[in-house]
RNA sequence: GGCCCGGUAGUACAGUUGGUUAGUACGCCAGCCUGUCACGCUGGAGGUCGACGGUUCGAGCCCGUUCCGGGUCGCCA
């Protein structure tokens, strides 16, 4: 024989009846149905067949093939007694002549049952990410980002965008997150670094004259996980495109995102180009957030002055924020709850009233509020819930509420859809936690938005540093930060402004960044562009949670793949070869 | 690093006010079963209740310490 199989577990059918068929794949279940009758399953990357075991010997045989071993079964297709319509090949069965075991499953219990792996627990998951990609519900995902990464490629290169890959053994970055760094064995005590993004490269790319670059960029930052955040490594749809302005950039996400979203998404609805637009500052006022999730209607306004003289302590003089529920059933144990919910994200105390039957203020710190005087400012019809932050953190806790209670209370979050919006006009600057001093806010190369006057003017003391902006941009997806993108500083006189600001000279500019600053003297097209995650994206597209669900092989929360073993010990030879001495304290 | 939640059989979970032999479902083993398809029925095996210490006549449960996991904040140009 020279094949090893004719047909896969998903393709038989009523037609294929009196064809004599080998299928292999792994032995999902056998139902002993007495003395000599069984069924097994039989379950490939297709699908899974039945076959129909008819005399004692080959139940016998199949009895002592553990489950989850693969087998080849070669045997003749046959109409069904009584089908089963939930399964694709529910019409026929296979009435072997021959089982032989490929390769052996040598254990009788797993360490979770296969269809069910999703309920299992996450570490054994990962340490036997094999067994649990074998469940069809686990690795439909990793099908799915197979097929968004090539569409998004196809898309790209539709749009005339080359894929170039850049160096993975690269130079640190001295801005940004922490390095991976690689130990140099030719040269003691230096470091290679993993990249954090093809930033400076990308940008390179253009000096060189490329027109339009992407590429599907893995990226390594030393930083904690979050539930949509892996450790470690992650893709970015990374891009740039020479002579082109913000419009430019948005004009390619926005015709390249949207039907690769309508294709392979959970919902069927995207919101249609151009994407609703939303200034940084706004975008904070209004939702508590520089991520808003639009699907929900929920807005916030600020009523700081109405309490400027409260006697309420923590609204007093502070900045508090309203959010007004219409039409809110929830019970104060329910609103209990979803507060506490939100102080565990936010760190701040959430505070509430009701506009009762009656139209009056109950519950909460109703007893604190002037009705009149708030009804001027929010709508306070019947049945109205109020949530309100107030303090240092107002801002912040507004943005939780509005995601918490938007998604617990009916009828203010249409759930079955992506929501896209462009954040944009970031500041340039802030004042830093630590230092008290300007810093750059996002980062250094995004072109200032005014350009040299601007920061000539600031340097100057005529405008405050604070109201310059970068000309910098989000695309936000139903409250997740797809991506970050900007046009960037291609002129090496503005870029030496733009440092000066943050108390930094033309020297450590060339040090910080010596290739860039080096070729921007050379004649540089300005350019701008975007880098998309893609995990994000496949798991927005895959509906979700926790983005290790759509990563083949994830590592846990604390960067550790447990299935190699990685990080794991190294031989002191190895480390001897790279110059790098261990010591040891004695507690060790 | 801070805070929150969790850790009980191979797996998922229940376990009341601290009180007899720690339960349920799935899986596993044995028997029965000729149309199952989440097969069914009967029986069985399987537990350091994460670890250590404390309180108590008595701890899965209360207290302390610690380890592990998840979420979140910090962090992520």
């Amino acid at each position: 024989m020279t094949q090893m199989r004719t047909h896969n577990c998903g393709e038989l059918r009523l037609a294929d009846a009196g064809k004599t068929v080998t299928l292999v794949g792994w032995m999902e279940n056998v139902r002993v149905v007495g003395q000599n009758f069984a069924f097994v399953v039989l379950r490939d990357f297709y699908g899974t067949t039945q076959v129909v075991i008819e005399n004692e010997e080959m139940t016998n045989a199949v009895k002592g093939i553990n489950k989850e071993s693969t087998i080849s079964v070669t045997g003749v297709v046959r109409e069904r007694e009584s089908k089963n319509p939930k399964q694709a090949t529910g019409d026929i069965e296979i009435v072997p002549e021959k089982i032989e075991v490929l390769g052996r499953c040598i254990y009788n219990e797993l360490p979770f049952e296969i269809n069910r792996s999703r309920d299992a627990d996450e570490t054994q998951r990962l340490k036997y990410r094999y067994l649990d990609l074998r469940n069809p519900a686990v690795k439909k995902n990793i099908v799915l980002r197979c097929k968004v990464v090539a569409a998004l490629r196809k898309a790209m290169m539709d749009h005339d965008f080359l894929e170039i890959t850049t160096p993975i053994l690269t130079a640190s970055s001295p801005e940004g997150a922490r390095d991976y760094l690689v130990p140099s064995r030719k040269h003691p005590g230096k470091f290679y670094a993993l990249p954090q993004a093809p930033q400076q490269v990308k940008q390179l790319l253009m000096t060189s004259g490329f027109d339009r670059y992407f590429q599907i960029a893995p990226c390594f930052r030393d930083e904690d996980a979050r539930g949509d955040r892996s450790p470690g490594e992650f893709y970015q749809l990374d891009m740039e495109m020479a002579f082109a302005t913000q419009e430019d950039v948005f004009a390619v996400l926005e015709d390249v995102l949207p039907p690769i979203f309508a294709e392979y998404g959970t919902y069927s609805i995207a919101s249609k180009p151009p994407f609703r637009r939303i200034k940084y500052l706004d975008a904070l006022a209004t939702y508590g957030s520089d991520k808003p999730d639009l699907r929900i209607d929920l807005t916030a306004t600020d009523v700081s002055a109405l309490f400027a003289k409260s006697e309420f302590e923590p609204f007093a003089g502070k900045t508090v924020k309203a959010v007004p529920i219409s039409n809110c059933t929830l019970t104060r144990k329910q609103i209990d709850k979803l507060t506490a919910d939100c102080e565990v994200q936010s760190g701040a105390k959430s505070y509430w009233f009701k506009v009762d039957e009656n139209g009056a203020l109950a519950g909460g710190v109703a007893k604190f509020c002037d009705k009149d005087a708030l009804s001027a400012v929010l709508p306070l019809e019947k049945n109205t819930l109020v949530v309100l932050s107030a303090g240092d953190l107002a801002v912040k806790n507004t943005g939780v509420v509005i995601k918490i209670f938007g998604a617990a209370c009916e009828g203010h979050m249409d759930k079955e859809r992506y929501e896209f919006c462009w954040i944009v006009d970031f500041p340039m600057y802030e004042i830093g936690d630590e230092s008290g001093e300007l810093e750059f806010c996002h980062n250094p190369f995004s072109m200032p938005g005014g350009g040299k006057e601007t920061l000539e003017a600031a340097a100057r003391g005529e405008i405050d540093p604070l109201s310059i902006t970068a000309q910098q941009y989000d695309l936000v997806c139903n409250g997740v930060e797809l991506s970050s993108g900007a046009v960037r500083n291609h002129d090496p006189e503005i870029m030496i402004e733009a440092f000066k600001l943050v108390r930094l000279g033309e020297e450590d500019v060339k040090k910080k960044f010596p290739a860039m600053s080096n070729a921007f003297c050379y004649g540089a097209p300005p350019h701008a562009g975007i880098a998309p995650g893609v995990d994000r994206i496949v798991m927005l597209l895959a509906g979700e949670d926790s983005i290790r669900e759509i990563i083949p092989f994830p590592m846990n929360k604390n960067a550790q793949d447990i299935m190699m073993g990685a990080p794991g010990e190294v031989t002191a030879h190895q480390l001897d070869e790279l110059s790098i001495a261990v010591t040891r304290t004695e507690e060790e």
